[in-house]
RNA sequence: GGCCCGAUGGCUCAGUUGGUUAGAGCGCCGCCCUGUCACGGCGGAGGUCGUGGGUUCGAGUCCCAUUCGGGUCGCCA
């Protein structure tokens, strides 16, 4: 039997009980996290989406009546309290805002009744996600996920303050519209008025933010529902929110400044992390070199290391054959790692094969019998070539050192997720750790085997680079573009 | 679409070479408890082992099919 709230008005949400209101009467709202009964005493912690406060009964405070009623309390029941804030007489609990506190309940209503949740409403669950999906209604209860969606709802606020205060108009563009030439699939509605034809839904404003410029707008911004119809990854929704925008009359170094400012001010405000500009630029083809990847996470070193020059004579036939059909030999310096098992170096080479390299090649610098070295190729070089080989990677005993030899993309591929791997396997990745990084002059093109041509690499709306225009014709995959990204932690 | 993995009480999992009555932790229910906050104590309920078929004296376990889910690759600025 559910109880009406008529009559009572809510004076504060849960986290906002404070030391200040000790000896006040207040009334919260919320919902039973938990319940802790000692038989004449009975502790309610509840939960709103500020936080957790406790609810103490005693029978002479709230009377027979209403300790009866508290005696039923369970898990997610919906109560409104009203009580005097005091001060803990029992111990403290220092995991809580309002652990130093406690509501004495002198009148209990209960809203609405429940029936036990499916999965306990905490954060740290190991549900699985299709049955908290399931409840989504109760998934969405618990704290973690309501603090992400408080931060975004706080970040698009700043983000508009921000952007107002720049001189950018905020507007609004059409869901249903013609198909854009963009690189994705795009979602199809039919309608109604013209049979057989569809709307597209926008993978992008990209096309209406020109129009606005054309249209003499000056400066755009939106934060934009995009969609594409491509097969789910666990870090990628079909559709989903960005922030865009659009300026006329300005430079490259115009439109980085703007984000690089604004990531500067949402993370000052919402995370209280100071980000120092300039942000870090480096170009595709260095962040590929050294990186083996156009989105790299320089929270780490282990870069990439070219090695075909010295190796382009050895006898290992893996390493000269790659080379000899026009790819490169390339290595990553995993250190104080040569002792690692040989099983789980061989889970690193199923991971390599696994993205179509034929094989790893690895080098546990002086961790064999008698400070030899443990190596997939010895046997093919010669000590000297072999020693120049750990020379150039810097090896020193006891490091392990992986090689990948192919056409170039594929040597990046495996050696940049193999860096990733074996930092995350290592622990390396401090998450309280932001490193921006712009990647810039990204190519206006890209060969596409399937296509059997040059393809826009990043979307069509890219202006070329003005000195490599003569190489449009000539060699397309040189061209660079006026395209740049902006990298955090890899992402 | 290819390949790999999984499905056992409400949740998360264990279950040996096929062999008595399928277990655990948490949760849930009842009783007791005045300072708990992972409360504690005692007692209890709850599972046709995803579905269908097969092998066998006997299947949670082996085989086939199927459904659902996950991962990965393809795809995706």
């Amino acid at each position: 039997m559910a109880e009406s709230m008529q009559g009572l008005h809510r004076t504060h949400r849960c986290g906002e009980v404070s030391q200040e209101l000790v000896g006040q009467t207040v009334t919260v709202m919320g919902w039973v996290q938990k319940r802790r009964n000692l038989g004449s005493l009975i502790f309610i912690d509840l939960r709103d989406r500020s936080g957790l406060l406790q609810l103490i009964f005693d029978e002479n405070d709230v009377g027979p009546e209403g300790f009866a009623k508290a005696e039923t309390l369970r898990s997610e029941f919906v109560i409104a309290a009203v009580g005097r804030v005091e001060t803990r007489s029992g111990a403290f609990n220092e995991n809580l805002k309002t652990g130093h506190l406690e509501v004495r309940v002198t009148d209990l209503r209960i809203l609405s009744q429940a029936d036990t949740p499916p999965f306990p409403i905490e954060d740290d669950i190991r549900t699985r996600e299709e049955l908290r999906l399931q409840y989504r209604y109760l998934d969405l209860r618990r704290p973690s996920l309501q603090r992400n969606l408080m931060i975004r709802s706080q970040v698009a606020n700043l983000a508009r303050q921000f952007m107002s205060r720049e001189g950018f108009l905020e507007i609004e563009t059409p869901m249903l519209t013609k198909s854009t030439p963009e690189g994705a699939r795009d979602y199809l509605v039919p309608s109604r008025i013209h049979p057989g034809a569809f709307y597209a839904l926008p993978q992008s404003p990209q096309l209406f933010k020109q129009l606005l410029m054309c249209a003499g707008y000056d400066r755009y911004f939106q934060i934009a529902r995009c969609f594409r119809d491509e097969d789910l990854r666990a870090d990628r929704q079909p559709d989903f929110t960005q922030m865009d925008l659009e300026m006329s009359f300005v430079t490259e170094e115009d439109v980085m400044d703007v984000n690089e400012r604004l990531l500067q001010y949402l993370f000052r405000e919402v995370l209280g992390v100071e980000v120092t500009l300039p942000i870090q630029r480096m170009p595709y083809r260095e962040a590929m070199d050294r990186f083996g990847s156009d989105k790299p996470d320089v929270r780490f070193g282990m870069e990439l290391v070219n090695v075909s020059e010295l190796v382009r004579d050895c006898g290992f036939g893996v390493f000269t054959s790659a080379l000899a059909a026009g790819g490169s030999v390339r290595g990553i310096n995993v250190e104080g790692q040569g002792h690692m098992p040989r099983k789980k170096i061989d889970a690193l080479t199923d991971m390599a094969k696994g993205m179509g390299a034929k094989g790893l090649a690895y080098l546990c610098v002086g961790c064999g019998e008698n400070g030899a070295h443990k190596c997939s190729f010895a046997k093919f070089m010669k000590p000297e070539e072999l020693e120049a080989l750990i020379h150039a990677m810097d090896g020193k005993p006891g490091d392990l050192l992986l090689f990948a030899a192919d056409k170039d993309s594929l040597v990046f591929n495996v050696l940049g997720s193999l860096r990733l791997e074996m930092a995350r396997q290592l622990d390396l990745l401090k998450k309280d750790d932001f490193r921006f990084l712009w990647v810039t002059e990204f190519p206006l093109l890209e060969y596409s085997e399937e296509e059997g041509r040059y393809m826009a690499m990043h979307h069509p709306f890219t202006m070329p680079v003005e000195e490599d225009l003569p190489f449009l014709e000539t060699d397309p995959g040189r061209v660079r573009a006026k395209a740049y990204d902006i990298v955090l932690n890899g992402n």
